[in-house]
DNA sequence: CGTGACTTTGACCAGTTGGTCAAATCAGGA
DNA sequence: TCCTGATTTGACCAACTGGTCAAAGTCACG
């Protein structure tokens, strides 16, 4: 096991090949269906070699689901109470959007779990997403009274924009086989603009 | 291996315990991440005896797969032509809900092949379930063109549809770890009928 | 009740899995 | 250059995987 003191060179540069690695795969088979000898061939490094830098198959997991969850839920950390109502949820739209094309990977690995019941990152979900997603809610809530956007279920609101978005990364597949050669991403962004339009102008 | 003559009671009886099982775990942890041994023991019956009534694990997962899509896809089959516009999309959004909400594991195991590439049911996708998609989005079409509901990307318009309504099913722990209490069932129909009725509202 | 077909299973197998370990190799500061 | 700690790996292991098979048990029907 690497010591705790600052990475080497060395360190850096194999964690991060083994984290992208392993975000390749976990992604694409799920947890139970990766296979660390998968993940070592992807990275370049003995299967011996992997378990040098991380305990376990599990521990590859938890640091990239640890360190996505986050990244995951910027878009809405930067939804602003102080803007524009319409224009910021617009915004929060197509941040989202924007993530599922640059980050299809990380959209599945998500998807993955929480599809298969989130044994690992539950207690997440319940803590940091829930309390953000709350506060977010509220906001959302005082516009409504306000009458600065049409009143509809805050929550429903925010599941709408989380499956809408995310559905052009982890069904991409099936996405593509139903358009053919159009680029989903190239028509995407309009027809969310005109949904939520039309759904929250007063 | 059983007789292709008309089944006996008893495999009647075994096919459907198993294929029952086979449902549960696949949904729940995806073709890779099941095991045999353990559809076998949720069925009740050795794993041998599986292996005599279906000639391999991916046999299961077949059989699972063909009978599901068609079942999944008889709502937007339902969709008429003849009927009213939006009184008829209305329909398809609550009956798509409705099967999210009674058929979950269903709606999983097809989120979990899908995600992970659709590497067994890929043809389907382009054949069955485009063609199905192609027919209905020029009735969709026609009634855009006739001013009968707004317009927009008809494509687009699906996808909402079923990522939408399967979110519920595929994402519920997620939803449930940030709703509470609440149970999404009771909020989600009246949120999703006001959603396509100021969508589509010429 | 007897018989032949259907059903069930314990024991087994070869391949794969996550993980270990001692030994070998390498990097870089004194 | 040499030495110490960091890095790498071949060989290995026990547990588990999907699948096989011959033998035993059960059923339905004449």
């Amino acid at each position: 096991m690497p010591a705790d003191r600052s990475p080497t060179r060395i360190q850096k540069k194999n964690r991060a090949a083994i984290l992208e690695a392993a975000l390749d795969v976990f992604s694409a088979h799920g947890f139970r269906g990766a296979t660390v000898d998968q993940i070592a061939s992807e990275a370049g490094l003995s299967k011996p070699n992997l378990l040098y830098y991380f305990p376990s198959k599990e521990a590859m997991h938890n640091a990239l689901l640890e360190q996505l969850l986050d990244t995951w839920l910027d878009p809405l950390r930067e939804l602003q109470a102080e803007g524009d109502p319409l224009q910021e949820l617009m915004g929060y739209v197509q941040r989202k959007l924007q993530m599922s094309r640059d980050y299809p990977r990380e959209s599945r690995l998500f998807a993955n779990e929480i599809v298969q019941g989130a044994p690992r990152i539950h207690a997440a979900l319940t803590q940091e997403l829930k309390s953000l997603v709350d506060e977010k809610v509220s906001v959302l809530q005082d516009w409504m009274d306000q009458g600065r956007i049409a009143p509809v279920h805050p929550y429903h609101l925010i599941f709408s924009i989380w499956s809408l978005t995310q559905h052009y990364a982890d069904f991409d597949v099936q996405v593509r086989a139903v358009l053919g050669d159009e680029d989903p991403f190239a028509t995407a962004p309009d027809f969310m603009e005109t949904l939520y339009r039309r759904l929250l102008t007063p």
